[in-house]
DNA sequence: TCAAAAATTAGAATCAATCTAAAAGCATTA
DNA sequence: TAATGCTTTTAGATTGATTCTAATTTTTGA
């Protein structure tokens, strides 16, 4: 665990909402001048591999991380494209039920209007 | 319908499994030499958007095509990394009820070892 | 303390995808 | 048929995200 590495999985445990690597790194760089882009891409990679955080694929552009923590699928707006977290307890076996044993995870992304693009109309 | 839209769709008619923009690139020039790597991306986006054909996400690699139909969700394999199709009739419905009317639609991309890996062991 | 291993850095390179501007294709009307 | 305008295609440059490379620094542990 370095400084670098303590630093980035900070950002992101501290982070309101979805993160991008150049967001993470623009943080970062707030805290640590020196920090590169490619100790950025490598620590979000090993903590992704490590589980200790998670990637959000987002059509379109760029992935986004956030800290780890239970597992869980994902809102995106289709106005603005914020990402919001939503627990679905009962996915998982639902899934096993339906395909069989076998699954070792999967990834679901709803799409939807935010209450705040919904309000605006 | 110009000559090259029909020839990529008829690539992707035909194709007994997911094709990236770059093979489809491939098939493409096989039979219509002179076929730009930009027609063939202005085409798939064209069809996706109307509908006509399916865009699949791929987490690491480039994006895959296929050809249209009833609507159905991926499974992965972590070893080889191909996709099949599923539907879960059942997944739209549950959904709804679990998170509100307002869902637009979903992407669900469920891992497993395919039964060709699982059998080389 | 010294050597080996791992991580960081800056910048180049890669890969997928998009953009640009010029040329070609196609309709429609004159 | 010729002229017009609209859409698509083409080739190649460009972008944006991410990875790679090689040199340097840091950490680890004998």
């Amino acid at each position: 665990m370095t400084k670098q590495r303590e630093l980035i999985l900070q950002i992101l445990n501290h982070a309101d909402r979805h993160l991008t690597a150049d967001e993470v790194f623009f943080l970062a760089k707030l805290k640590m001048p020196s920090i590169a882009m490619a100790t950025v891409y490598n620590n979000l990679n090993a903590m992704t591999d490590a589980g200790i955080i998670h990637r959000v694929h987002v059509d379109g552009s760029a992935d986004c991380f956030e800290k780890g923590g239970e597992t869980h699928d994902h809102l995106r707006c289709d106005i603005c494209g914020k990402l919001a977290n939503i627990t679905l307890p009962w996915l998982q076996d639902r899934l096993r039920q339906s395909v069989g044993k076998e699954i070792s995870g999967y990834e679901l992304t709803i799409h939807y209007i935010c209450p705040e693009c919904k309000k605006r109309g």
